[in-house]
DNA sequence: CGCAAAAACGTAGTTAAATTACAATTTTAG
DNA sequence: CTAAAATTGTAATTTAACTACGTTTTTGCG
């Protein structure tokens, strides 16, 4: 059926469409979703201060068969929302308690990255790629970690990649561009001074620049095609930059495409490479 | 309440304490879970071939208030286990399809490990870490990126961090290692050869030795600490090897505890560090 | 092997919840 | 201001869930 059940959405959502008793249904189931997951359409109805069966003419006009679909499907709705809670790390927090709170973190950003990435924005990068007879991958501070995880994902395309941390190092290699090189820059923020003039370079010395940045950026203004991040800002002082896995993440999607495209022969590539790091290994793995 | 609903963990898994008619009662339920949350206890009972009390004697032994509470639970627990759902990507994938399963993939490795992480071992990385007057982050391959993000998270707690990515240079920084030196091993699988002798290298010069990798693994064995990580085998082709990302985050746990450890007059030595990148960029944040 | 106690199960009755039909009220348009 | 349409509530009906109690099955022990 249909598979995320987006009950609470159309409650906040949805304004308009709604009489004057339904606003108090929503009132009242707003104003506590959990135990409206739990209580009976009577109790919902004394609640709110209409009738039973404006409650439950409620729950059909938003696409449940009754009163307890309706209740599944908002209990579904908060389950799933409750995972996109980004509850602070406070100064009481114990390791038991502040562990879960960062890996939601780091799911919540996943999760809307996810549901709002331009997909065709990803299409056109993984066609530059294929195009480029050269790929550099350019960041700086975290994102140059991100950089180095680049290569080590892209290098298997048999393909010359490499990644720089150094921003004069940037500069001279852009400045050396041309044609058929790929220049991957990654910024959280999109307006590190450095990287901005380094994209400006190589676009002028012909070659493509691809951005993974932030929305509205002035880096994703500056190159030839961008692929824009809406991770959740970071004002807690203790939660992390959820930026860095999400950047890595999108980098896996755009492997991913480059691969598929590839097709079959980059597979016995990749097995070869798989080999040559079993030497490596104290044990076969299992 | 109970956060994490296990309904189906329990029927799957609990194999004793079930009668006769109660284990048909699980049968029924597990030949179509989905059906059983949609279905009255009537048609359950009919399913099961046992009555209807018998049923609704079940919902209350597995922690229920009653039936429907029942159906609740279970519902949710098949919620959050349809995140869990790692479908693989296919040849005939579009962008469009494998961009929503790669992030998937990232997502389930990330709730995985935050079920399953041993909250223990982190307090004693991070007791570890504050104690130490110098650490060394050292990772081969992708852990190399993972372990160069490390410092830059780490050099904020005013004591001298470092990644190296060389076997050699790890060797003989491990080998001039005393007490108070904190090597930190990172590594998926645990079984890196040029790292393991690394690490005993390291123990035998008196350094702390933790580790972040795999259960059970030769790396774990080595170190004084070890921090494992239950991530889902990459057995797609496709896929993304996930556990960078999980290795991030756990980083990033332990960041965040030590943060905590080191209280309020830390918070103005990162305010510090803040203000020290606006100048990198090209225009305020927002 | 047999008997008693305990546990498991089902039948029937009871209660509560949800839904429907219909009437009253309010709103809207002319 | 009035009539039609929409909205809401009342009351009755249906359906589902639960409880009490009796029957059957299992278990433990002599």
């Amino acid at each position: 059926m249909n598979t995320p059940q987006e009950m609470i959405a159309q409650l906040t959502q949805t304004q308009a469409g709604f009489s004057k008793s339904e606003r108090k249904v929503v009132t009242a189931i707003l104003s506590n979703p959990e135990a409206a997951t739990r209580s009976s359409i009577a109790q919902l109805a004394r609640l709110s201060t209409v009738s039973e069966p404006t409650i439950n003419r409620f729950c059909k006009k938003l696409g449940a068969s009754g009163f307890p679909d309706f209740k599944m499907q908002l209990a579904l709705s908060l389950a799933s929302d409750a995972r996109f809670v980004n509850s602070a790390v406070a100064a009481e927090d114990t390791v038991d308690t502040f562990t879960p709170k960062i890996f939601d973190a780091s799911v919540n950003a996943l999760t809307r990255v996810r549901d709002t990435i331009d997909t065709n924005s990803v299409q056109q990068v993984v066609n530059q790629f294929l195009e480029a007879k050269q790929v550099f991958f350019f960041g700086l501070g975290n994102s140059g970690s991100v950089a180095s995880d680049a290569t080590f994902k892209f290098f298997r395309f048999n393909k010359p990649v490499s990644a720089h941390h150094d921003p004069l190092m940037q500069r001279m290699l852009a400045a050396a561009g041309s044609l058929g090189d790929l220049f991957f820059m990654i910024s959280h923020t999109g307006r590190t001074k450095d990287l901005l003039d380094t994209a400006a370079i190589a676009r002028d010395s012909g070659a493509t620049v691809v951005g993974l940045t932030a929305p509205k950026s002035p880096l994703a203004a500056a190159c030839s095609h961008a692929i824009t991040l809406n991770v959740p800002e970071d004002t807690d002082e203790y939660l992390p930059m959820t930026s860095r896995l999400v950047q890595l993440t999108v980098l896996d999607v755009i492997a991913t495409g480059v691969s598929l495209r590839q097709g079959q022969a980059h597979i016995r590539h990749l097995a070869k490479i798989k080999e040559s790091l079993q030497a490596t290994r104290a044990q076969h793995e299992t």
